[in-house]
RNA sequence: GCGAUCGUAGCUCAGUUGGUUAGAGCGCCGGUUUGUGGUACCGGAGGUCGGGGGUUCGAGACCCCUCGGUCGCCCCA
């Protein structure tokens, strides 16, 4: 038999799956928690959109335009893109749904996005990140609020700590295009000195040279003009304003001056969360403001502010999460007590008892499992021959232990399953077992059809 | 797109300068033991050594190509 060849995944994409999902999963529920504090709506995006959308918003001469997105053409001959960020497709969806009748409109989201990216530790072709904006609003308080929920998300994430704010502003259209004309001057007279890829930084994003890693760029970036002396004084007074709100709701940030963003539609406020743990993924959670953006697309001009943060490198920031364990293991005793084992896990369940249900295998197989899975306790079904035991068929009773707690039959757990049981049966009689460590219950039917 | 490094059982890895039937631990399956089943012991299954080509009497080890992972650059969350 000729062997075929198992497939492979795409490159760049995971699968998600035990500790990794529960991070994502923890860092998710985080989200969608402090989302809510902060009176954010939750909104739900196409992953695909023209391809202009993205083209025109981000800029043609960005990296992620020009060389990352995954283009195609679909079967009538439209050229889609999978969203390689979400700002665009969100400010695509306010002016297709004409949301401006909510403005200031404070909206959040998280899913995948695709970028044709050398995939590295904390960086995938599929990846995943937490979403939020703020569209409508023109003033100062919109960004702090906005920063403000950064702070505290990632606070609640327990990974602050190692985590600075830096915060930098790239001032109105006019003074970022005076700055970006001295930048571009101040360059091209040192242009001999800088390394090859900041000389084709030159030609394409000038501003990206600030932020150079090449030792020879440092001297020139570093002398190189800061905004401050380009920036009007209306733009000026809204930095002023975000500082001394962030001051006010004790976020702490430091200013860098040489934090800029790549993308075209930026203006204003930039800030990037750092951390040191991640190697070269160290920005964790990044955005400002895009007044711009909307215009772009053709809409009225429109101000807004928005962050986003990937939730993978969030995840791996993560202390341990505690896996998710079920709380009692239902064990019948014998294949003939199935349907009655069966019918305490599902009354269990719905009084809201977290239970797994071992199906496979015999006795001792069950108890296994019930130990790997990490159960705190057990209740195995046994025929009664009493006959006390729920009515219809011929008795049962369960007993219940708990193997973490020989010595103490009394224990929390066994109280907190029985009464769970109470919902469905009446529990005629219970005692410590022989053993010493565990309780016998004999159960009975209360409601009879 | 560029540079470096790695790729042996489901998982983590060992395999000495190329040399007979490729190993361990964990996991899985079966059994014995045990205090309700933790533990301990015995046995078993499972690998075209990422894939393809080459050098050689002989390749998991060497060479080339290719596909993946990881780290850095670029870019970015």
């Amino acid at each position: 038999m000729a062997k075929i060849q198992t497939p492979q995944p795409v490159r760049g994409t995971q699968d998600i799956f035990g500790e990794d999902q529960e991070r994502f999963q923890h860092v998710v529920e985080t989200f969608e928690r402090v989302r809510r504090l902060y009176g954010f709506k939750g909104v739900q995006m196409p992953v695909f959109e023209p391809t202009s959308v993205f083209a025109r918003s981000l800029g043609e001469t960005t990296d992620v335009v020009s060389k990352e997105m995954y283009s195609f053409e679909d079967r009538g001959g439209d050229s889609l893109t999978l969203r390689p960020e979400f700002t665009a497709g969100i400010s695509r969806a306010f002016l297709t749904n004409g949301w401006q009748q909510h403005m200031p409109l404070k909206l959040s989201t998280h899913g995948p996005l695709f970028r044709y990216e050398r995939p590295q530790k904390g960086r995938y072709r599929q990846f995943h990140q937490l979403d939020a904006e703020i569209i409508g609003a023109g003033e100062a308080a919109a960004d702090v609020e906005l920063l403000c929920f950064a702070d505290q998300l990632l606070k609640e994430l327990g990974i602050a700590d190692g985590v600075t704010l830096q915060l930098n502003t790239l001032g109105d259209a006019e003074s970022r295009d005076a700055w970006r004309d001295a930048l571009v001057a101040h360059f091209q007279a040192h242009k001999a000195g800088l390394s090859k890829d900041s000389q084709d930084r030159l030609e394409r994003n000038p501003l990206r040279i600030l932020d150079s890693k090449e030792r020879q760029d440092r001297p020139i970036a570093d002398s190189a003009p800061d905004i401050d002396a380009y920036l009007s004084s209306e733009a000026k007074e809204f930095f002023a304003q975000v500082t001394e709100g962030l001051d006010a709701c004790g976020v702490a940030w430091t200013r860098n001056s040489r934090l800029v963003r790549g993308l075209d539609y930026y203006r204003h406020t930039a800030f990037e969360f750092v951390t040191d743990r991640l190697g070269a993924q160290g920005t964790v959670l990044a955005g400002g403001r895009y007044d711009g953006l909307i215009e772009s697309l053709g809409g009225p001009a429109t101000p807004a502010v928005g962050w986003a943060a990937g939730i993978e490198r969030l995840g791996m920031l993560l202390e341990e999460p505690r896996p998710e364990k079920p709380l009692i293991t239902v064990i019948p005793d014998d294949p003939k007590d199935e349907k009655v084992a069966l019918e305490i896990v599902s009354v269990l369940r719905r009084a809201g008892i977290v239970t797994d249900f071992a199906f496979r295998g015999n006795t001792k197989k069950r108890f296994t499992l019930a130990t790997k899975r990490g159960s705190r306790g057990r209740l195995v079904v046994t025929a009664d021959e009493s006959g006390k035991g729920i009515p219809s068929r011929q008795g049962h009773k369960i007993r219940i232990n708990e193997p973490d707690s020989f010595e103490q039959a009394n224990s929390s757990l066994i109280d907190v399953v029985l009464e769970a049981l109470k919902s469905g049966y009446n529990v005629v009689a219970h005692e410590r077992a022989e053993t010493g460590y565990a309780v016998d219950a004999v159960l009975q039917a209360s409601n009879i059809e």
